[in-house]
Order: C-alpha cells, then sequence, then structure tokens
DNA sequence: CTATAATATGCGTATATGTGCATATATAAT
DNA sequence: ATTATATATGCACATATACGCATATTATAG
C-alpha cells in the first residue's frame, strides 16, 4: 500500500509526467531530460530520482551519464501488477495534449553533452 | 494532463486509499466510512470531496445522508479511460493490506447513525 | 595528479497539503 | 418556527513538496 502511495505521488507532477512521456519513447541520460523539458538540472535529476524511487525506471551509468528508461521488467513483476495498470493509465492521460507533443519535439533535437559520446 | 494529475494525487494518501478499498464493496454515507476507518467527521468529509473531485465517486442526497460510491460509469467513459487502469491499480495494491481488512472488518458493524435509517 | 564535465545533494524558501476545532448549512421531525 | 442531526467549510497550524543556488561527487581526459 506505502508502494502504490509513492507511486501515484510520483505521477501527481507535471514535470515527472512529461518525463514518463518522454522515456515512454527512448532512454535519456539527465541532460537530454533538460533539452527536452527544458527545465534546469537540478529540477531533472531530483525528479528522475523520485520517479526511480517509485519503481518506474531504472538506470545505468554510461561514461559520465547517468541513463534513465522505464523499467519494463520490474513493472512487469507479479507483486507489482499495479504499476503495470498505473503506466497504461499514463499513456492514455498523456494523449492530446499540447506540452506532451512539444517535449517530443524536443527531444527528437536533445543529444548528450559534449565531450565524447560513446 | 491535468485531470490525471488530480487523481493520481486524490490516490497518494492513505485515508482515501482506505476510503476506496471500503467503497469497492459497498457504497457508504459519510458517517460510516467514519466508523469504519475510525477517523473524525471532518477528515471523512474532506477526502471523500477529493476523490469526488477526482472524479472517482459519485455522490446521493438521501435525507439528512450523503452518500458516495464508486463512480462505474464516470470511470468508464472513454476521454477517461485512464482512471479505469488506475482502478484496477488500486484493487491491487490493496491486496494483503492488514489496514484494509481491518477497515473492511469494521466496514460490516458500521451503520447509519440515529434518527430513522430509510 | 589536475582539470573538466555530468550528475547528485545540502540548504533555504515559497507553496501545497492534511488535520482538528469551531461553526455554518441542509434536511427532517416535532 | 424550533430543534436536532448529518455533513460541509473557514481558519489556524504543522508538515511535506518543489525549486533554485551553491557545492559535492563521480568519472573521463590530458
Amino acid at each position: 500500500m506505502q508502494d502504490f502511495i509513492k507511486a501515484t505521488a510520483a505521477l501527481s507532477d507535471i514535470t515527472r509526467l512529461r518525463m514518463m512521456n518522454i522515456l515512454l519513447i527512448r532512454e535519456c541520460c539527465v541532460c537530454e531530460v533538460m533539452q527536452a523539458l527544458e527545465i534546469s538540472q537540478t529540477r531533472a535529476s531530483r525528479n528522475l530520482s523520485i520517479l526511480y524511487d517509485a519503481g518506474f525506471l531504472k538506470q545505468r551509468k554510461e561514461g559520465l551519464w547517468t541513463v534513465y528508461s522505464i523499467d519494463r521488467e520490474g513493472i512487469g513483476k507479479e507483486n507489482k501488477k499495479y504499476l503495470d495498470n498505473i503506466i497504461k493509465a499514463v499513456s492514455s492521460a498523456l494523449e492530446n495534449s499540447k506540452t506532451a507533443e512539444a517535449d517530443i519535439a524536443r527531444l527528437e533535437k536533445s543529444k548528450r553533452i559534449s565531450p565524447a559520446c560513446p
């Protein structure tokens, strides 16, 4: 029950919903999320952590980058069945949103920043 | 998108989740909710309103009582498809919760208070 | 080892949220 | 009308949340 509350609390924020929206398209490092949503680094990092703690995302380090993506395996687990239904709800909630569309448009131009991308 | 945020915010609270739990069993007036969850009148009324505003409940007046119940028709509507998935998530989140069980046990003894029940 | 770059985090602050108390509102009975 | 009862709501307060700024941490490159 507490896990469910954590999950719904994580989604009841527009910044994090927008993050789910672009992550449903493809994995992103923090700086790509910043670019797509046009938000600060702190804000991106903090909110991605919250989605991660709630069980929606997995993360991996790739050089200097922390890459976040939807944790499809974790979400499929029997003891967290509700996450699956929540993700479906997220998808249907994002339909017809101008903001969500604009984020995706910017996502397409977003790149990992500088030095040398793998 | 704002509606979805309202809906998830409504569910990210233990009191309101417990309310959904008992309302999934049967409709209740405010005083029955108070008894089942052992909470104050203010708390019951306020939180039921929040669930109502979020689109999960419908209400009707029956004499002095305000009776709340899950709004199954509203939830089924095409433009609020996500509510359906959220309700499924609620149900699966409530499985194996001691608190939820205790609430149901008390719900069975809960009655509309005094004068003359219809 | 030092410098640089991407991300994480401590802290302060503004705003939002949950609650109880007291009181208002509405309905029904006398 | 007056009274009693179930529910709703204004207000105050304590706690939680979201954010930016500055700084710490982690990893790469020279």
